[in-house]
DNA sequence: CAGTGGTCTAGACCACCGT
DNA sequence: CGGTGGTCTAGACCACTGT
């Protein structure tokens, strides 16, 4: 009455039962069959389905809580994680001024085209050859001076129609999962200084030669797919980047 | 059998019977009961000592471990979290160079006093006025070159004579951990860019002007005490601080 | 081989939520 | 009130480690 034997699957599988139980939740995500926002079955239902005991669909559903797939409410059920423009800026966006609270920017204008993709960007975004992108140069501003200036590059295949969206979207990423159903779960960011050229003295209104803070950015979807590039100079005179250690 | 009655707890407690597990637990760690690099009891042992069942102690386990406190090996046992020299640099030091690879700084000189507080100082580390600090100053290298400078500053009391140590060590945390039984647990950095003034220049080996990212830092130890707090200028010519995101 | 952590099960009670 | 996730227990088997 212990072990693991199964009804559901055939091969020995290398992967303990609750990584497995896991790894089909989280398809049914990925595939949409579980939609954003959507009130998913309690675990006993999963566990009847599935084969397995209600423990083991907990720990599959506690891992994909963490990694932040899932939300769980006590006495109200579990619902797949639905991005919203402040949850985005909490999650992904970790400019604090200068009392420590965070940054929340808005556009101060933005334009977008169709274009091939550079050699660079292919290579970021796992493109062939020839590949068409999207890329956004925007400038975002906070406490009414220009914040940043972006460049924005996506894969056009992913997000079609998005250079001819009338106002690209201040927060991208909850538009990305309810537009196009592509979901960003994590990515990286590379930080070093330089100093303002000529045209970044011109985006963000500082004199030729001052500091700026710059920013590259990668964000994947499942499966550490890459779904966007992003480089950013910021003008990080009253504000902070902030990382948590541990 | 099941809910939570117990013979140890005197008040209903308020916390889950796992998280009051944990709890004392971190505090063997913390009162040097048990020390860095120990094996400590297995999950059957510390469940009939604190008569908690196995799962519950699991669970304790599992969270300590998830915060780097212990390190558990299938078939070895569990053992309280060691601070090295290059445990170190992969849980708290970011840079990486141009390839993607770990930057290990090796120290070119370091100079260290004690020092009456300054107010930013004693804000950081949470000091009364008139509390001594030991401040040091050094430069780190990286491929033949200078890559940053630092001013460290600690509590005096918490690390007598180390001032006086004959050779500042290039990973400190270790050292704490090792010499003074202070564990660092975590910390968080705060990042803004600026140019190099003649000072900086000369650290660095850099032109007046040039770009440097400048990295504020203060580590706790348990229960978010600040140990240490830390300034640094680095040359990123060919490194970046790289962030995992989500 | 014995001992450890890792997985899995089955079933109970508790705390919270909406109706 | 019934349904959900959160906690707790007791016991089993599996996989890895060192002797």
């Amino acid at each position: 009455m212990a072990g693991q034997d199964d009804a559901t699957t055939t091969v020995p599988a290398l992967l303990p039962l609750y990584a497995q139980v896991k790894a089909r939740l989280v398809a049914r995500i990925q595939t949409g069959d579980w939609k954003p926002g959507q009130l998913i079955p309690n675990e006993f239902a999963l566990a009847d389905e599935l084969g397995v005991s209600q423990g083991t669909v907990r720990k599959a559903l506690g891992e994909m809580t963490a990694e932040q797939l899932l939300v769980r409410r006590q006495g109200r059920g579990t619902f797949v994680q639905q991005h919203t423009p402040e949850s985005m800026l909490f999650r992904f966006f970790n400019f604090h001024d200068a009392v420590g609270e965070p940054i929340s920017p808005e556009t101060l204008w933005a334009k977008a085209r169709v274009c091939v993709a550079k050699p660079a960007e292919r290579s970021r975004l796992r493109l062939a050859a020839g590949a068409q992108v999207v890329r956004i140069s925007r400038v975002r501003g906070h406490g009414g001076r220009p914040f940043d200036h972006e460049t924005i590059v996506v894969p056009h295949d992913l997000f079609p129609g998005l250079a001819e969206t009338p106002e690209i979207p201040n927060t991208l990423y909850d538009h990305f999962q309810q537009v196009y159903a592509v979901t960003v779960t994590g990515g990286e960011e590379k930080l070093d200084a330089v100093v303002a050229g000529e045209r970044e003295a011109g985006w963000l209104d500082v004199a030729a030669g001052s500091p700026l803070l710059r920013v590259e950015r990668t964000m994947f979807s499942f499966d550490e797919k890459p779904v966007e590039w992003r480089l950013s100079v910021c003008a990080v005179a009253n504000a902070r980047y902030a990382v948590r250690l541990g």
